[in-house]
DNA sequence: TGTTTTATTGAACAGTGTTCAATAAGTTTG
DNA sequence: CAAACTTATTGAACACTGTTCAATAAAACA
């Protein structure tokens, strides 16, 4: 059967092919301005071509969707190391503003575009569901050591991600400018060094 | 001059009707499913007749854009009887909250949506500056009354709004279900008082 | 070889934002 | 009142969108 496993490896480079061009695609122009046609145009193959291998255009920003969480987690998987819980939050939440910030589209992609359709929690969600975790169970293990205290997890990480949500999300949608003569990393940073400071309050 | 006055009216009359039409459309549909034949159609007009009284699209989001902010800003500005800062702040913080859950296509177009050209500052946005200055004010009063010590108000304003433009945010694009077991309701309200009780310790 | 699967194309459909010549309506002049 | 001129309105047209699908080319199997 040696036919059918090359016939195999070649849809999965096709398929790669279509999400090489999409990625370059979506990143440059954004997910709305991205058309069908500007990716077959990409990759040198028909529109039609697409719908062989994806469903919808959906289909597609579903991939990225979970390749960015890919590589968010692994960003946030190397603070593994920091031993004290309290650091490890205060420096995910950094590496969370930085990848936003150095991936604006895949943030895009991730928190902020419309979700096409409903994705089934089984395949769409789990990555993100696993990143959200990640995240609560750091809030748990700070309040084992005491701090945060009588707070509920769910909603405690709840807030934090809100937090460093809307950080990103004012950056990303361009909707910083009613704060002048303030640059946007500056805004980011320092507003997040006052969310921290709260936090080492508690 | 009584003809030329007439006529002004009759186009700030039509004027009327198309935004009249636009907001029921764009409310509806949201801002991406919202064509401008749809609201040619809502009106019985056709659609070229929309640019005559507005440059094109952008224009017309431009409009609502506004109309949005000064409704958020009529229901902040209730709680200027509040007399005590730190209780407004917080008050201001469920209003904003609360406006984002009963006006979610409003808050889309006003924080979410991309900003179609660059609008001027000079009219664009001055509204929108007009309630951050509201926030920063308060953040303010609130520090002469001894709160958020050594804080940089600017940072401070930025982060209070990140926090709560996080919490609508996540609610308005659907990115809340990786909380099970709760309602959008439950994790916006119980998550925006967990902020509270940091802020009330700070 | 011929038959059957599989992969690929490109035209077509119904939709989009926008432009513009034609026309209708209204106002101002002769 | 009629002609000239403005202004408001139309609807067809352009270039685009996501998606479908019959036709076809290519490869695999018999």
């Amino acid at each position: 059967m040696g036919i059918a496993e090359r016939k195999q490896e070649e849809k999965q480079e096709m398929t790669k092919r279509i999400l090489d061009g999409a990625r370059k695609v979506f990143l440059e122009k954004g997910y709305e301005q991205t058309s069908m046609r500007n990716i077959a145009n990409e990759i040198n193959y028909s529109p039609g071509l697409l719908y062989f291998y994806f469903k919808d255009k959906g289909e597609i920003f579903h991939e990225l969707h979970r390749e960015g969480f890919r590589l968010l987690l692994s960003q946030l998987m190397v603070l593994n190391k920091v031993a004290d819980p309290f650091e490890r939050l205060k420096a995910m939440g950094h590496v969370f503003i930085e990848f936003a910030q150095h991936n604006k589209d895949y943030y895009n992609l991730m928190f902020i575009v419309e979700v096409p359709a409903k994705m089934p929690e089984s395949s769409g969600f789990m990555i993100a569901q696993e990143a959200i975790s990640l995240l609560a169970s750091t809030v748990k293990e700070c309040q084992q050591k005491g701090r945060f205290k009588d707070m509920d997890v769910e909603y405690f990480t709840f807030m934090i991600l809100s937090t460093l949500h809307g950080i990103c999300a004012l950056f990303c949608k361009d909707r910083t400018a009613s704060f002048v003569n303030k640059t946007n990393e500056e805004l980011m940073l320092h507003g997040y060094e006052c969310f921290i400071a709260l936090l080492e309050k508690s």
